[in-house]
DNA sequence: ATTTTGATGATACAGCCGTACCAACTTCGT
DNA sequence: ACGAAGTTGGTACGGCTGTATCATCAAAAT
């Protein structure tokens, strides 16, 4: 047989230039040729491995839940050995921040395809919908273990505040995103919120863990 | 001189077109030939008055935010004669929540907006980024003066928890709309983060407020 | 009444888009 | 060595886009 081509590693280059120009250009103006260009491929092959465009997005979308998924995991693997549970909560939050150019370059590209979700039903039943959920789900249940270590104040519902900070934490996201808020006030944001859910700050502020 | 048509009214109809078919089938889909089918008239007269397409999305772009204001304007004129600081408060952030389909059309086209507004230059430039500006003051103005009448809890920091309730608002108003979040949910978020800033439960809750 | 100017319509054009087609090349099995 | 199958490139097609051109019609001014 022919050439031996690793063919999920040749798609995952492709999608990778996808997102690539999808940050430069914005989501909406990456054409084929342009990822074809971008990956130093020929147009045919882009559609030799995705047949078709829509094919190619929903991919490129696939891979970059993963890759941040996995971004996330590594930050708050970074968090420390045995870290509290207002520590991980901080690194979680902290890792969807789009804070350096790969995380604004998600953002961007993931809050994209969420607009785009509204009117396209293919889109919107894509699993990347159901990913904030398991994010809520592992939130509540780290408040959840925080508030039988009471830790936090009282009269705190873990659910609740899991949903409030996720919608907090991607509320600043797309703040720091379009330039209104810097990175230094999203994290004072945080850390006030925090503040009223823990009894205790916990070690360092996030706003003194930035260099902003 | 010729048929006296108050160019203004036509270009708010035709910007209104835009927005109907923006809202519809998302802001990239909307073509010049789209807005002039929906607002029943002829392509050539969609040039006349907007010359190019840019200069129609601007004009859309103001025409939203303009419109939303004044709705956001009479929700708080409706909460009452003399409202507490919460009432208003509250009444201000509901109506920024995409509950209704108006509201609903207003998240989905001012997001796409602002998700081309990090891409476009000229888009970056619009005052539509300053818009919230505006209401981070109001929002700060409306927390000091509840401050000062002894109204919040100890250690509220008016500016700090004004982008914070913006930040919550807004994403919590895109997890509606994607359909990830029930405008009941969002309600009781809400009113768990305006319970930890007030000392008091102004009133009755938004939760109840809501018939959903 | 005629001219002038604003308003409207039909149609054409150049460019880009995603996709399809066809030819060529490479590498393996026999 | 030969042919088959996987892989790659060049190019063309149909459709859609925003914009420009040309012509027409209506109404006010002289």
């Amino acid at each position: 047989m022919p050439k031996r081509v690793d063919h999920d590693e040749r798609r995952t280059e492709i999608a990778e230039a996808l997102l690539r120009v999808a940050g430069r250009r914005g989501l909406h103006a990456v054409g084929m040729r342009d990822v074809a260009a971008e990956a130093g491929v020929s147009l045919r092959l882009v559609q030799y491995y995705f047949e078709t465009k829509e094919k190619l997005l929903l991919h490129g979308l696939r891979q970059l839940t993963e890759r941040f998924g996995e971004r996330v995991a590594a930050q708050v693997r970074a968090a420390g050995d045995h870290p509290g549970p207002r520590t991980v909560i901080e690194a979680l939050l902290m890792a969807s921040l789009p804070l350096d150019e790969e995380s604004r370059v998600f953002h961007l590209v993931y809050t994209s395809y969420a607009v785009l979700s509204v009117t396209d039903r293919a889109l919107a039943e894509q699993p990347f919908i159901r990913d904030p959920e398991a994010a809520e789900e592992r939130l509540t249940a780290l408040l959840g273990l925080a508030e039988e270590a009471g830790l936090t104040r009282p009269g705190v519902d873990a659910r609740i505040e899991a949903v409030g900070l996720l919608a907090l934490s991607a509320g600043l996201g797309t703040s720091i995103l379009v330039g209104q808020r810097s990175a230094r006030t999203a994290a004072d944001v945080l850390d006030r919120h925090l503040d009223r859910i823990f009894r205790d700050r916990g070690g360092s502020s996030l706003a003194e863990r930035i260099a902003q």
